[in-house]
RNA sequence: GAGGGCGUAGCUCAGUCGGUAGAGCAACGGACUUUUAAUCCGUAGGUCCUGGGUUCGAGUCCCAGCGCUCUCACCA
């Protein structure tokens, strides 16, 4: 042990944390009980959620042999179970026996008794430990519980005088010892760094954070399901790229060694995607992490989960019936509350969603006349944009960016986009002005976006070129990508194409206003230790805890 | 990348006008066999993020840096 115990006159040294100290001591006691503090294999405990659902099976028995129910009321501040048993005759309460293991989050220890808030991922329930019950042994054993420890219980579901259901302890296990105090026991972590650096703490001891995540797993597991039962096709494309393609971002890039070869990670599923439709995978999708070399910020992690559908011979029309219905399924899988708060207000997912042209849209919320390049400057310009110069679409696109985006509450599809500004979208065929796109939006948030893909390799190389020829000097790392051309000259079926962001669909389906609470280990700084040893709370916990290893390592080793 | 806010005990937070560093929880010692944020008595716990500066004196004021956060930009 690296940790010294405190002395009358220790010098002002920086010293282990008290807690740990104390908690080492009581790790080392429960050793010398022949007791294996770190527990082992634990079979056939039940999860508390289940137990607490066992609560009826609880019944009072009288001496004369008749078993009562307990009363529904039982727990309510009034009533009063000490009273309705004497009301009864007298008897004792038995319940189901029960095995349990999980964290202690609360504790009470009132002379020969202690009581316990156990709590494992299903929920929490109080343990009676009553040294006459337990015996000397596991009391003694009770007695060097902290909280945050792992433990199991064997013992009686009933209820104590108060109606609080209780597991009462007949056999205590030991699973592992909690050398670190948790978090404040009724507040929790508060502190935004903390929550994030130690997520796992977050995760245990702040409310709703666990539950998120899971609802983030079935979110995903219930978009792969919808996928697969249309006959979709998963694939896991490279994600060290040697041409970062599919998307303008700026990608990060990373080095191989034995080929001496820089290589980008992916900023998009696009281009593989679509060389398996040339393949003939002809429902193909990947759920995948990309990875942007952007800023960060409430809706932007460096690295998001994206899902990217192709299907063979559909177009954007097909997209956005399957988009409804990816998320219809996903609501479904999170037990079909339609209307999600958000904030103040509330998203109401009721299918179908509001479909709106792009120049509707421009017309109501900026309430210009979209057909009037004359008048969309004028509102161009008194947002501060000179249109002096650009193609009108691109004018008409920063009105629609700042004055209608913010505005689509939705779940709305905007469609027919001008196709000048989406160049790598297939044109109508009655009308090569009008793009065949849609974005999803909701509380103005892009969600989804698709199209009908492009698929003439000459028009497509053309159309690289010219984005490659207009991209400032930072992106120029963006290349011509030749063999997905290649691809394509050796035929593409006409598809449909699709993306969902699902970091920030989770966001909203989960209440979450920042992308970092559906994320598990979002992007941070790394932290500093300081040469002083201490620091901020969050760098002294860490730092800490390293250099005790390396001071316990170094002296073996030399 | 630009601007604002924050950083005090393990955790959650106070700290007035610049004048010896505070509370609750957690910890340690003691009392208590039906408690519920248990209660009661006692004890210990601090590089006030870091480094400069102003001052007789800085947690507090100024400058720089670090970290987080919000808004904006880039982006999905």
């Amino acid at each position: 042990m690296t940790t010294t115990f405190p002395m009358s006159a220790s010098p002002p040294k920086p010293r282990p944390g008290l807690h740990e100290a104390s908690r080492r001591e009581k790790l080392a006691k429960i050793a010398e009980m022949g007791i294996d503090p770190w527990g082992g294999r634990f079979d056939d405990r039940t999860p508390i959620g289940d137990i607490r659902a066992m609560a009826n099976q609880v019944a009072y028995h009288l001496e004369d042999g008749t078993k009562l129910p307990i009363p529904p009321e039982v727990g309510q501040p009034d009533f009063s179970l000490k009273e309705w048993k004497a009301q009864q005759g007298q008897g004792e309460l038995v319940g189901p026996r029960v095995r349990a293991a999980g964290r202690i989050v609360l504790q009470r220890r009132t002379g020969k008794l202690i009581f316990v808030n156990l709590r494992d991922w299903t929920g929490e329930i109080q343990l009676f430990i009553g040294k006459k019950q337990v015996g000397e042994s596991d009391f003694e054993l009770a007695k060097l519980f902290d909280l945050g420890d792992l433990i199991g219980v064997d013992g009686m579901l009933a209820y104590t005088n108060t109606g609080e259901l209780t597991i009462f302890a007949e056999k205590l296990h030991f699973h592992a010892k909690s050398l670190q105090p948790p978090p404040e026991k009724h507040h929790g972590l508060h502190d935004a760094e903390l929550r994030q650096r130690l997520r796992y703490l977050d995760l245990f001891y702040t409310e709703g954070v666990l539950e998120r995540f899971r609802k983030r797993t079935r979110i995903v597991q219930s978009i792969r399901r919808t996928l697969d039962n249309q006959g979709y096709c998963e694939v896991e494309g490279p994600t060290l790229h040697a041409i970062a393609g599919g998307a303008a971002a700026r990608p990060f890039i990373t080095h191989h060694n034995a080929l001496d070869l820089d290589l980008y990670m992916r900023i998009a599923l696009e281009l593989h995607l679509k060389r398996l439709l040339v393949g003939g995978m002809e429902r193909v999708y990947e759920l995948g992490r990309v990875y942007r070399n952007e800023g960060i910020s409430p809706r932007h992690n460096p690295e998001f989960t994206m899902l990217e559908v192709y299907q063979a011979y559909g177009d954007y029309r097909t997209m956005m019936e399957l988009t409804e219905q990816i998320l219809v399924d996903a609501i479904e899988a999170l037990g079909g509350q339609y209307q999600i708060p958000w904030g103040e207000s509330t998203i109401d997912f009721t299918p179908p969603f509001a479909r709106r042209t792009y120049d509707e849209l421009l017309a109501e919320h900026a309430q210009v006349d979209p057909s009037d390049p004359v008048a969309v400057s004028t509102v161009a310009r008194s947002l501060g944009f000179e249109p002096e110069g650009k193609h009108p679409d691109v004018v008409k696109n920063f009105v629609f960016e700042e004055h209608v985006e913010d505005r689509l509450k939705g779940p709305i599809f905007v469609i027919d986009y001008p196709a000048s500004i989406c160049p790598l979208t297939r044109r109508k065929r009655d009308n090569p002005a009008i793009a065949e796109r849609f974005e999803l939006f909701i509380e103005g948030m892009e969600i989804a976006n698709a199209y009908t893909e492009l698929n003439d390799p000459d028009l497509q190389e053309e159309l690289f070129r010219t984005q490659l020829a207009g991209l400032p000097e930072e992106e120029s790392m963006a290349k011509m990508d030749h063999d997905f051309i290649r691809a394509l000259q050796h035929g593409m079926p006409p598809a449909g194409g699709l993306g969902i962001g699902i970091d920030r669909l989770v966001m909203l389906l989960t209440g979450a206003r920042s992308i970092r609470e559906v994320i598990l280990f979002p992007l941070l700084r790394p932290e500093t230790p300081r040469p002083g040893g201490s620091g901020t709370s969050a760098t002294s916990e860490g730092g800490a805890e390293r250099v005790d290893v390396q001071e316990e390592q170094k002296p073996p080793s030399s």
